[in-house]
DNA sequence: TCTTCATTTCAACTATACCAGAATTATCGA
DNA sequence: TCGATAATTCTGGTATAGTTGAAATGAAGA
């Protein structure tokens, strides 16, 4: 059950265009994604993506989790959930047009 | 049709304490709401509001109109709406649970 | 164990967000 | 037109976010 403080949180991981870009990518993907492979999809130096996929991560927007020498990142469609959820039910009462 | 440019600047327009405080307000009036009226509801000076109020309504989630002395505030739903429906379907492509 | 690879952390910097007092604009009633 | 009211913009701060190269870490292979 997300409360605002946590929405908060949440809303500023999501609001940065490198950040948002890289949580679509591994949607998209469905499967964890190598933090090599999303440096193709943005263009970004690999300290500026691995300073992003910490405030992600920190956020819990995703998830990570090594696998030999890479780590693999994934979406945490859970906590996109409980967001979307606080949003139309708690933030907006569930009156937004269609 | 939002895209993935407006969406992050809506999401940072949300993502702060007092502009979602002041957004929740907004949707729970039901109608516009004089900016002087919304200064008992968040613990920050004039000033300050005003500013965040700036923020919102260059994001385009709140409206404006002048009554008078007052400036009315009220939520705009249509673009909560367009935000909701890019997270869910283009961002997230349905797959959130529940 | 030494080297390479994938990625992060560190350090230093720049840019932007945020805050709030003072001054300003707009409106209304007397 | 004057004074009061409602709210904003202006201005100058401080804090935090973002960027990036260099150095460090953890894992695997030779």
């Amino acid at each position: 059950m997300i409360e605002s403080e946590q929405a908060v949180a949440i809303l500023g991981a999501l609001a940065h265009e490198t950040r948002l870009a890289v949580f679509r990518t591994l949607v998209r993907a469905g499967e964890p994604v190598p933090a090599g492979a999303l440096l193709h999809e943005v263009d970004v130096p690999a300290t500026t993506l691995s300073f992003h996929l910490k405030a992600l991560k920190e956020a819990g927007v995703v998830s990570c989790r090594r696998e030999g020498r890479s780590l693999l990142y994934a979406a945490d469609m859970s906590t996109m959930g409980g967001l979307l959820r606080f949003l139309t039910e708690d933030c907006c009462r569930g009156l937004t047009k269609k």
